[in-house]
DNA sequence: AATTATCCTATAGTTTTAGTAGATTATTAA
DNA sequence: TTAATAATCTACTAAAACTATAGGATAATT
């Protein structure tokens, strides 16, 4: 299941990228367009900014905003942000792997073969596609 | 993230696909071999077979044993008995649908928009795979 | 100086996950 | 018929993750 933070993360950042401007959106804009928790985006976008994504400004007229291009944002680098890994067992992650502490020999795991096609699969999903390409 | 409970069910299922006997396997030497608490795998076995998965039988030489041919045994059912949907939000799920309350328009949500190509590639791969293309 | 809005830390409630304990029932074999 | 074996079932618990919420600190603008 898709975590509440990346589904807002996702929304907010697809709300801003439809605004198409550099000036400042404010949280309580982006949570009420989306009908998202205030308090909880905050946290999200906070992690956003934290991640090189958005930029931010203090202050009256402050708020969020994108820093780069939205084609220039693949989803794999969202969702890792927000998500974490993209394989669904650590024993298959490129960016996050770990060994399991169960299997002697990956190569022989059929979870391990399995879960292999399904993170290639997810993969070529992500990376074709970009935060324009979610504009509707 | 795989649960455990998935992650063991496969192993389970794949033990018992490689023996390749209609004989019964008993808990303990599933749970040995694949390095499982048995406690735990005694629960997954018995959601395997009250899906129609497994067979049991009690008793001395009792145990569990694959009911079906590994090769009519497809992924999709699988996955949707132990882990359950295949998709990342309700809103993408065949079989296990519910709205968002947050969205009002699923055809024009960013997240739905990338979530559905993520269900169909996953799909994908589970519908291309068998219990019998998992053994090595 | 007042206002606005982000920044930051801590914490609390809920749900899910992973595993345990113990009694019960069915089967086999002696 | 009895004892041993092994699945079945119910209930419980500990830990982790998730989903927020509270409240103030900090910075920028007017």
């Amino acid at each position: 299941m898709l975590s509440k933070k990346t589904k807002y993360g996702l929304k907010a950042l697809t709300y801003l990228a439809s605004i198409d401007s550099k000036t400042p959106v404010q949280i309580a804009e982006i949570a009420k367009h989306e009908n998202i928790s205030q308090k909880f985006l905050e946290s999200i976008l906070l992690t956003l900014r934290r991640n090189g994504f958005l930029g931010s400004k203090k202050g009256k007229g402050g708020g969020y905003y994108l820093i780069k291009d939205p084609k220039d944002i693949p989803m794999t680098s969202v969702m890792r942000v927000l998500e974490g890994p993209i394989a669904m067992v650590p024993c298959v992650s490129l960016n996050f792997y770990e060994k399991c502490d169960d299997c002697p020999d990956e190569n022989k795991c059929s979870v391990n073969k399995l879960m292999l096609q399904v993170r290639d699969s997810a993969l070529e999903v992500y990376r074709n596609n970009t935060l324009a390409d979610l504009i509707s």
